[in-house]
DNA sequence: TGTGCTGTACTATCTACATATTACAGTGGT
DNA sequence: ACCACTGTAATATGTAGATAGTACAGCACA
């Protein structure tokens, strides 16, 4: 199945479906012109009510990665992949910059700070690209 | 006054009272030994109900930067210093961590993190130390 | 043209969390 | 011993967010 929820995750579900569909879409999963699954299809194959699936969705119209085919259903658009592949990018800044302004209110230094990351950085394993 | 409570901060209020809290011990403001301003003077200053204060104080005894004195009050332990000034290391090394975390599973490699983390280091302005 | 699919909007419920209210228990100082 | 201060525990209230229930509106296709 294309989406799996984790229901003791600590993010909400819509939440969970609105990043794997982008997740899906950075990766070539899903393609400018696919249809994700129905409002109706997905919730009956997750449990969970179809609101909650189309609230998701409302969320990625509004990052216009889906739009509305009427009476058809919701089609990836054909700026998502650029759309999502930057996003997670913007995301990963956004929570670095956090962070560091952390890190200032905290009167750590500079040096500091890029020595925790550094050693940080040598200990994360990656799950996918070399580096 | 010691502490300075934003409402609309997004912050819970206990919360910021224990932050500022330990940024006082942390800075040497507060010293081992130290009385914190009872609940109720504490309360009456900032306009808050009284169990807000020990609420914040309660996490503060969890975490032994204070330790009661009965029918006194709380006083700085002596140990705080040491654990405050940790404790946000630590706390900036797990936020580091999380990003990371976050970032591979975006399948972003290391180097394009580590330009992200160097170019917003270099955008960041310290407010306190130098670097 | 009608039936079954599509999404969508409105409202209610459920839950978690922060905060407030109240009452209680112990200690220091007069 | 008593009073005024200390912290603390239990409970109630308020609020924000996520999710569910229900009803509505448009399009495809036979």
């Amino acid at each position: 199945m294309l989406i799996n929820i984790n229901p003791t995750n600590g993010l909400a579900v819509y939440d969970q479906i609105a990043r794997q569909i982008k997740f899906a879409v950075a990766n070539r999963v899903l393609r400018p012109g696919d249809l994700v699954p129905s409002v109706r299809e997905l919730a009956k194959n997750l449990a969970i009510n179809p609101n909650t699936v189309a609230r998701a969705y409302r969320e990625l119209q509004a990052e216009q990665i889906i739009q509305t085919v009427r009476g058809t259903g919701l089609e990836i658009t054909v700026a998502a992949p650029e759309i999502c592949r930057n996003a997670r990018q913007e995301l990963i800044r956004l929570r670095l910059r956090e962070v560091l302004e952390e890190a200032g209110r905290s009167q750590l230094s500079r040096t500091q700070v890029k020595q925790l990351f550094d050693k940080e950085l040598s200990q994360y394993d990656e799950t996918g690209n070399a580096s």
